[in-house]
Formats: structure tokens, sequence, C-alpha cells
DNA sequence: CCCCCCCC
């Protein structure tokens, strides 16, 4: 028995684990207990009573990112499991929260698993191992000893990443019990922030884990290394404007994300450079609005005038990036939308290319491609200023955190606003790769997931008749579908297909005719003597076996036309038989569409809007295949 | 107090 589980013990004030194996007992507290106490938005956490065969102690907390074993059902009573990483907190009286969470044991110590592997399932254990008594920890005089986190490298993580510089990677792995952290080592971390950030003689905070901040303590500290930091970004919008920035910090517990706005923009954006360690305290905890949160936190920091953040020299015991690099030949059997981590030599890049989002927002793009070991390329977008700075001179190794996967072309990735660039950082990894690409891996004669260029064919189109974009419920999703189909005109609506628009250049507007030969553009809030014509064309197409309402501007619409929009007005307002035959023409014409179809609402009324976005000429190859296709998918 | 996640 002593041979297989653990040893809890308790060593001048600080607690100790001296081994790794333990026997779950029992949730103590489980998802519905933990939200009663922080109110219905509060984080599901797990506590876990655990025994070694002779104790058992009841205040391990697990760590979110350790929820799916329980949510697997693989951390359940009578498992046994190896604490592999744990951070142990020392309570104290101010702190209510976490004083009421643990408020079942007189027990000041906080374990917090942060990573764990379940060695033996509970239908093997079959039965409760020896019996164990509650195990009590002596009264601590004085607070002084203990200290306020203490971190037990048990083993260093697979993967460590330093998003800019070379921290010394991985510590040599502290492997045997007896070599933990001693309380004296982690002292540090209380002194420093009291220092420098010099506010009142209150008494310093401590130092506790990410995992443990709740929005009904207020007197903490954490320390904690910076992720991913944003660029400034203004917004304006009915409740007002203003700047902002955000940055994403982790400790071994868990991450979250921060937020500074206006006056605190301009105080910390200097300050806070990613991979760099902090003390933090101050800030106010809020809810982490789900819809927009990427991070595994139920809350989410914002900076006020009271906040501190000092830089911490001492980063020991701080995790870099965690990084779970996806190989990239397995990138085709993940599904769309995936969020991953990648790795890979960067073979080529496009150049950077301005486009115009739907939003009419403009932003620079630049593709690249990534290649690693398995012998495969992916092509990754990068966005904004990520782009314009790019430089894939000398084939960089390029490691991206949080990409997301998309099926378009094949297999493709977009870097997000979440997402962290790395150029040669300093990890194995990339070690790895730099000497296998130089050593031979360049001559590799390698296959792109990302199918590439115009004519490779109709495998990247995304071919539908309207019968089958109907069928399979295109554009009900949370994102617009994009089909491309063969259909001839059947119809056009010619009376309200163009529109007096404003003649600023980038502005479509609809201008309000003011009957006195001016203009009002609502949107630039100005009057012009003239006005541009737009087209915004609805017309009516049909394939072999449906037809579809569609709708194209300005560019489809012309090209549809064969006719500019300012000609077309011209015909309209001068010769109404030319203006009829523009019509004739385009009617009963066949081409390719290229779609993009998503369900609208209006006034409680949903209906699919499928707009062009692109015509082509019938290619009839492309068009035999598209039928074979179709029919093809009809026989089955 | 933001919340953009884009383009072919």
């Amino acid at each position: 028995m002593d041979k297989v589980l653990g040893h809890i013990n308790c060593v001048e004030g600080a607690f100790e684990l001296k081994c790794s194996i333990f026997l779950v007992n029992c949730f103590t507290f489980g998802v519905q207990d933990m939200r009663k106490l922080c109110g219905a938005s509060g984080p599901p956490r797990f506590r876990l009573k655990m025994s070694d065969g002779q104790h058992s102690f009841s205040s391990f907390l697990l760590a979110t990112q350790l929820h799916h074993l329980v949510e697997e059902d693989l951390l359940v009573p009578l498992c046994v499991c190896k604490l592999k990483k744990t951070t142990s907190s020392t309570l104290s009286d101010g702190r209510y929260g976490l004083v009421l969470m643990f408020c079942s044991c007189y027990c000041r110590h906080v374990v917090v698993i942060v990573d764990m592997e379940v060695l033996q399932s509970a239908e093997e254990t079959g039965e409760k191992i020896g019996n164990p008594v509650p195990f009590t920890e002596p009264l601590m005089a004085s607070p002084m000893k203990a200290s306020p986190m203490m971190t037990s490298p048990m083993k260093a993580s697979p993967m460590k990443v330093s998003p800019i510089k070379a921290e010394p990677l991985m510590a040599s792995p502290m492997e045997a019990p007896s070599m933990m952290m001693s309380p004296m080592k982690a002292s540090p971390t209380m002194a420093s922030p009291m220092k420098a950030s010099c506010s009142s003689p209150v008494s310093p905070a401590k130092v506790i884990p990410i995992a443990m901040l709740n929005p009904y303590q207020s007197k903490w500290t954490i320390r904690a290394r910076v992720t991913n930091k944003s660029n400034i970004r203004n917004w304006n919008n009915s409740r007002g404007e203003g700047k902002l920035f955000s940055f994403e910090i982790v400790d071994e517990s868990g991450e979250i994300r921060i937020t500074a706005f206006n006056n605190e923009v301009d105080k910390f954006f200097p300050l806070v450079e990613q991979g760099k360690v902090y003390y933090i305290s101050k800030a106010s905890l809020k809810p982490a609005n789900k819809q927009f949160m990427k991070l595994n936190n139920d809350y989410e920091m914002t900076l006020n005038s009271n906040s501190s953040i000092v830089p911490c020299e001492d980063s020991q015991g701080v995790p870099t990036m965690q990084c779970d690099f996806v190989p990239i030949k397995d990138l085709a059997d993940r599904d769309n939308d995936a969020i991953v981590d990648v790795i890979g030599v960067c073979k080529s890049a496009e150049d950077v290319t301005r486009i115009t989002t739907r939003a009419n927002r403009d932003v620079s793009k630049r593709a690249l491609s990534l290649m690693d070991m398995t012998g495969k390329e992916v092509s990754v977008t990068l966005w904004g200023e990520e782009a314009e700075k790019f430089d894939a001179s000398g084939s960089p190794v390029v490691a991206i955190k949080k990409a997301r996967l998309s099926d378009f072309r094949g297999k493709s990735l977009s870097a997000s606003f979440s997402s962290t660039i790395m150029v040669n950082p300093d990890i194995p990894q990339a070690f790895c790769l730099r000497a296998w690409y130089d050593q031979g891996g360049y001559a590799l004669d390698s296959q792109s997931l990302t199918e590439t260029g115009p004519a490779t064919g109709s495998s990247a189109v995304n071919w539908k008749t309207f019968s089958e974009m109907k069928k399979d419920n295109l554009g009900h999703g949370e994102k617009a579908d994009y089909f491309s189909c063969v259909a001839t005109v059947v119809f056009i609506r010619k009376e309200s297909c163009l529109y007096q628009a404003c003649p600023s250049a980038d502005c479509y507007k609809k201008v309000i005719d003011q009957n006195n030969g001016m203009y009002h553009c609502g949107k630039c809030n100005k009057e012009f003597p003239n006005f541009k014509y737009r087209l915004l064309l609805s017309a009516n197409l049909a394939d072999c076996w449906d037809n579809q309402w569609v709708t194209c501007f300005q560019e489809t619409a012309e090209v549809l036309l064969g006719c500019s929009a300012a000609e077309l007005g011209q015909l309209r307002d001068t010769d109404e038989t030319a203006f009829d035959e523009v019509f004739q023409k385009a009617n009963f014409s066949t081409h390719i569409f290229k779609n993009r179809v998503k369900l609208e609402t209006y006034n409680d009324e949903s209906r699919v809007k499928v707009t062009v976005l692109e015509i082509l000429p019938v290619d009839h190859r492309e068009y035999s295949r598209n039928l074979l296709s179709s029919i093809s998918k009809l026989a089955r």
C-alpha cells in the first residue's frame, strides 16, 4: 500500500506532498455547490478529497484545464492518480471566497492540481484502500513562514514555448519529491510587490494562483506571464468611444484575459511585454462574456486606476507559453474551425495585399506556406500588422498558437486576433525543424493540404444545385456558407436595379434627393450637387432542378448585364429601348455563379439570402464535371 | 466600457 500511494505531510508550516500518487475518494465540492457559492455565473470548480491510504485530505482543487478528466468520466471516485504538477496555496483569513469554499475543514492549505494522470481506473481499484483518517495540519502561529505560493515542478511539461525571447528553457526538471521547492525559495514572491507598487502601507496581498481568483475577494496578487498582447484599438459606438488593449496571462494554475481602457492604456501599454512575468494586483474581476471567450477562465480582468502591474525578475516556476503542436499532416483529419497550434518552416510567402472585408474594413493579409517533417505543407494567412511585418527571408521556422483551421481550398489556417505568431522561437521543436530542413528537408517534394491557384480543378469548389443548397440548409449556421453553381438567368427585376449613391470615392450610401439640386448622404453627413449610380440587382436563377432569387451588387451586376452602372443609369434616363435591351440580352444567359448564403432575419421573419460574389463564364469541361457531380450525388 | 476573428 505504502508503495502505491503517496504520503501527505506538513513540514515547518509548509504543506508538502511527499509523493505524488493518490486515491481519489470523492468530490467534496461539485459543480452545483460551487455555483451556489459564487452565483449563477460562477465557474464550475472541482474540489477533491484524496487519500494516501493512511490519511485523507480534502482540499485539492482541480485546475480548469483538467476539467476534461471529469467530463470524460476518467477522474472518478476510487481511481488512482499521479499528481504530476501541483501548486500549493495558503489561505489567510481575509480571503472570504476561499475560506467559504474550504470552510468544511480547518486546513489552511489548498493544493491546486495543475497536471495529473489517472493511473488506474475505479473499476480496477474496486474498493477503498486502507482506512485513512482525515489529515490535520498543525496550526501555524506565524504566517511569515508559510509560503504564499509554492510550485512543485514534479515534471517539466513537455512543451514550453517562450513567445519572444529565450527564457532558459525547461530549467532542469526536478524529479524527486524531496527536491520540491522550499518555502524559502518561494518567499521573494511576497516581498517584491510590496516594495515595487509604492502603494499605501497596507499589508501586501498574497500571491495566489489565477485559478483561485474570484470577484468576492479583492486583496490578492497574482504572478503570471504575458502570453499574448494586442495592439491598441479604438472603439466608437452608441455607448461612447475610447481606446483599449488587452493581454492574456498564464501561471501554473490557469489563464485569464486582462483589458485596459483609456488612461490605463497610456499607463500600462508600454510596460506590458509579451513573454514577461509580472505581479498584478488590484484589478477588477467580472464574469467573462462567453460569447467572446477563448481562454479557459470564467472571469476576466479589467485594469482600473488603482491597479498595479510590477515586473517580476524571477520568473521561475511561471510557465512559458504551452503549445500542443499538431503535425501538419494531421490537420487533414481535424474539423473545420478547430483551433490548433502549428509549427513549420516557412517555405514560401505571398506578398502582402490589402483587402476590404464585408464589414468594409481595410486590412492587410499575407499567406505563408508552412511545412513540417510530415512532408506536408499548409497555407496560413496572417492579418494586419503581422502580415505587414512578416519577413520570409531565410525560410524561418514559424510557430503559431491558436490558429484557426478552415476547409477553404482543402485545409488552410488563419491567424486571428487571439493567435500568437512566433518566428524562430527558441524551442526544441524549432531547432529540430531547422536542422531537418537544412539537412535535406528543403528538397522534399512536399504536398500542400491547401489547394493553390485558380485552375487546380473542381475539388476545392463547393458545387451545389439550388435544391442541394436548400436540402443541406446552407446558411443556417453561425457563419455564412459559400457555394458555386451553374445556373441560367430567368428573370431580372429592372425597376429597382439602380440607386443614386453618394459620390464620395468609398461611400456607397444611398443619397436623399433634396429636390433642390442637392443630394444628402447620411453616412458622410454632407450634401453633394451630384450622385453616382450603383447597381443592386435582384435576379432569379434556375438550374436543372430548382430556382432561386439572388442579389448581385455593383461588380457582379455589371458582369451579368455586360454594362457599367453609369452607362445603365444614362440609358435609363435617355434611351428606354436600349435600357430594356440590356436586360433582354442578359436574360437566359448561363454562367458559373459563386455565392454566399446566409439566413437573415427581419422582423421575426427568417429567409435565406443568396449574394452573388463572382460570375464566371461557363467552362464546358467544368460544367460537365458539375453536372456529373450533381447527378452522382442525386443517385446516392 | 471591447468583442474585430477578416479575403479568396
